[in-house]
DNA sequence: CAGCCTGGTGTGGTCAGACCACAGAGTCTA
DNA sequence: TAGACTCTGTGGTCTGACCACACCAGGCTG
């Protein structure tokens, strides 16, 4: 088999053998190229790809940030991809967005079963953060952002939560852009408080059907008013 | 900026101003690292990536097939990130099967709103070729995942359809290991094909609530089925 | 003339070896 | 003792080379 090909392999068959854990080291890149066989410049292809995909992080120089180590970054290497399949325009925005509806309706659904979990406790502390007046419109987005997420896992789905915040990192910059061309931002961006206040009281009251309608609402109504300014 | 990030985002800028089309050929590495004032070796890196990422296909030799061609196979790269995060076990398979269930009920609803989509042509013609008496399991897995996500093509969403297909290439190697150890596959078998015929008639009648229920059924049905022999 | 075949050319795949910046650890010096 | 120094190992990048491959054009052969 390829060169290339092998080192993932043998990099996804140590994971699965549970030699190799998130938070340990790979063995350096020389080391990695001579026990496989194939050249440093091999190695190096393999390890970027894992790098993109969110399973890997590497660092220069020597102490603990150093080398290369496994993480679980899902969202990230998820993220990556749509963002690249979104500019060959072969994921229309629209369907993003019905994605995003699907699972944060669902989810608040789930939440809503257990309003006491700490993630609905953080999505309330980031509204709070949201009220500060003076707050430009991209840390507000950053915010809005990180509520959803946290909306989002507080229904205990993994899976979920990475393609959420997959989600969001592909629509980032464009939500900024359209911000941009709104006519009356703050006057946007205090209904965006208000709905949100509402969904997460649905949630914490645990009446799922409420904040699955009001989250499907929120979502839809900004893309639409997003996509008629752009 | 770093090189190989130079690369990454002269790509992805070069896909969303429409200069680089799905179908059309990046320039030849050599060249592309000339233009760019990086190395080969950098500039495969970020191809790599690219590659992984199902962004781009790769062939040796010259003619049509050769050189690098932009494609639009976002499950491809959704699935490996998914294979990935699997192995280290930071991906739970319960999370990936509730995921689905998510999707395809979702889905099954849409669906049933256009009970005329090709898809859902597609998906019978799946679901016959499943009634082969003398089919191994190997194949027989092969079009069911298929026929699940048809199923899901049919609603229309391309980002649910890619995931669809991602969570399918995730799973399929656990799958087929859980298969070998059922008790009695032909028995299975036999349901299963009741079973997938039983949602797309719900669908095509235009019941989309009961094509959920069917559908969460079947697939969670299958998974407790598949952990209890694992 | 028709058919084969044989270089030529350009592609990605891989390799070996080199140099760099970096960051920590250990050592030497004032 | 505190600071400056070298040493070592890391990933990041570059250079230049060779390979297998597949097409294509030209010449050769029948």
């Amino acid at each position: 088999m390829s060169g290339y090909g092998a080192v993932l392999r043998h990099v996804e068959a140590e994971l699965s053998a549970g030699r190799l854990r998130v938070g340990r080291q790979l063995p350096a890149e020389r080391k990695l190229a001579e026990d496989l066989g194939v050249s440093r410049a091999t190695v190096r292809e393999a390890i970027r790809v894992l790098q993109a995909m969110g399973v890997v992080r590497s660092g220069v120089g020597s102490g603990p940030d150093a080398g290369t180590t496994v993480i679980a970054d899902p969202a990230g290497g998820l993220g990556a991809a749509l963002r690249l399949h979104l500019a060959t325009r072969r994921l229309p925005m629209s369907d993003l967005v019905g994605t995003r509806v699907m699972i944060e309706s669902h989810s608040v659904r789930a939440a809503a079963a257990r309003p006491d979990h700490p993630d609905l406790a953080r999505a309330a502390e980031l509204l709070t953060r949201m009220d500060a007046p003076d707050l430009d419109a991209d840390t507000f987005h950053q915010l809005d952002a990180d509520f959803h997420v946290a909306l989002t896992a507080a229904a205990g789905n993994a899976v979920n939560t990475a393609i959420m915040a997959a989600l969001r990192d592909a629509i980032h910059r464009t939500v900024l852009d359209a911000v941009q061309a709104l006519p009356d931002w703050s006057r946007t961006a205090v209904r965006l408080r208000r709905e949100h206040r509402s969904i997460l009281r649905a949630v914490q009251a645990g009446d799922g059907d409420l904040a699955a309608t009001r989250v499907t609402r929120h979502v839809e109504g900004f893309h639409r008013e997003w996509v008629r300014h752009a």
